[in-house]
DNA sequence: GATGAATGAGAGTTCATTCAT
DNA sequence: AATGAATGAACTCTCATTCAT
């Protein structure tokens, strides 16, 4: 009670966030072991005692990362509730998340053609489609009900990802330029009726 | 006439091209000045007399990249066509043009967080913007003839750009994936009536 | 009796032997602590607790092991037997010996200049003195009965160990180049006789 | 004539020189390459710039360094001479090249087992078969003359090295030891006629 | 204009050693 | 007595950049 036990995994865990931040800041080649050593409170050895390399601390913290904002999507979409404030809810959510974790999106997206080892690669490949599949299963609920046309949910997912990730990114960048609101209100319009007046 | 004298330029295109075609294999950090050398045949100390460094030698390869696919974008688009015609074509055009610029588009879209020195950070972000902005004042002349909502066109680009350069990169990474078709049919509907059944 | 008492030093001799398998496949500089206690069953705290440091695990291994080696010879040549008899034996043992223990006379003979501390290279030649001082030891019972010659013992031994070495590692690393036999005759003949037609 | 001009190849040799000093002084494992940089009198940048990686370094010091050793033996042992006068001089001239070239002879046959690359040690030991072959023909010279014994030549020149190697030694690390007229003697002595009264 | 040998700061990784338990 | 997580100094290798020619 009165002793300070140290909680086991409590070095691993501030390694992979302080992972996640200097990655994110400074995107992999450019992220130093020394800086997420020191960011994380711990030696640089400990870094190699806890991941076999740079990459697989990269791989582990994207990883674990996604795998944590997959579960809070579902959590909080699971409910039943009506078609169109589920769908409105499952955009907002989107945004929500992407804003919050800034850092590791930007790994997720951006970082798939800085020249990393092919198997880590891969690994944040996976991670990336474990995000996709979540929103493609999100959006196959409304097909099931009649409220969503029948195209390839995959793709169309894809190309949500790829809307959310470029207009959150701005707001990331520069908060001043877009807020939230009409973020989603642009993202749920969009998709919802589309660009064109019939 | 018939003097063998080069022309002037000529080793500095030679250097650009084999600029984006590194730059975009390896991202920013691991592409090594001596293979834009050796791919451009020339030395390498070539590349600092035509370039500052590095980073002025990205920003250059990107800048003018860029401009090319700008120029040829409004080239393809600046004819009267009907409506319907005009937006399928222009969905068609920037597919066509990320697909065959894949390198280039990987760099501009991608490299965003690689840690790259902030001002050549700030030209790439202009070539993206000059890209968007171009995309966007296609869209605009679909609003001043009444066929397009009144959304904010700027955001809209960026979210048209965001599925373009998402779904692009499916079909480059993987050509068996997804069609060329297939995309262009899936972003035109998307874009003109949305995803929901009304 | 009945109690499981583990014997005094038996988790000591486990780590020496480990450690003359390591020590002598990797050589001094890149045998791993961390592989020898494997090798050893037991924890990395555990050499350290036995041994002040890797110089001083790896002195001990060389040493103890040398001793046995010398107590070998002299108890199976210590015997009264002709001169021709005790001679050939004399090279038989120690060529068996070597092929024998080729894991540590690779380490006593081969590890003089390899960047170790000073006083812990003290000890290794400490220990190789040992054993040619024996070697010495045996011709000298030949001098004595007046059938070998009036030469400095000492280099001689060096000498005889030095072939020695050489023509049992080239068994060792290539057991198909020469037989144990072809070693032993070899040897015996040229100590004996030499090399020349007179 | 005047100028100062630098005969190419200067540096590769001057780090080959270094090289040689810094790998026999601490052996493989323990030469830091800043260490022969300095030595040599070149930035650290520059060994890499020649050599592509410490074990490269490593291997065309020995190979080149055995080279150099052979050609001298070939040189001063070509002449026609009567037998017993080639015999001693023979053994005479690898006396002082090794006594001369301790260092580099310190690396090709001691650091056998210093668990270096596979490849670079197949290096080495072809480097030491160069040597050893080159002895073997010089015996064989005394063989077709019918002054030596019909033995194992390889076999033969391997003791006699293995002698010429502990011998030496000795006389390196303890010049008042052994005279290096003492070792030729012996060595002549022991080869002549053996070690036994008849 | 063009070259390429030389540079050296910087980064990832290893591993003997320590010490709280 | 024994452990093994944690440490950090040390080391190899990379590569953008310079400059004498």
């Amino acid at each position: 009670m009165g002793s300070e036990t140290v909680l086991p995994g409590k070095k691993r865990d501030s390694i992979l966030q302080a992972a996640v931040k200097v990655f994110s800041k400074k995107g992999f080649h450019r992220a130093r072991m020394d800086e997420i050593a020191e960011k994380a409170g711990v030696a640089k050895g400990t870094l190699y005692y806890n991941f076999a390399s740079k990459s697989k601390l990269f791989s582990a913290a994207v990883t674990e990362g996604i795998e944590t904002i997959v579960i809070q999507i579902q959590a909080q979409l699971d409910a039943e509730m009506p078609f169109e404030e589920h769908f409105r809810k499952l955009i907002a959510c989107n945004v929500d998340l992407y804003l919050q974790h800034g850092d590791l999106a930007r790994i997720v997206f951006n970082e798939v053609s800085s020249g990393i080892e092919n198997d880590i690669l891969t690994d944040i490949q996976r991670a990336r489609n474990r995000y996709i599949d979540c929103v493609a299963g999100q959006l196959d609920n409304g097909r099931r009900t009649g409220h969503i046309k029948d195209v390839d949910l995959y793709l169309t997912a894809v190309a949500l990802v790829g809307m959310l990730d470029n207009l959150c990114n701005l707001r990331l960048q520069n908060p001043r330029a877009v807020g939230r609101d009409q973020l989603v209100d642009l993202l749920t319009e969009l998709l919802r009726s589309g660009l064109t007046i019939h």
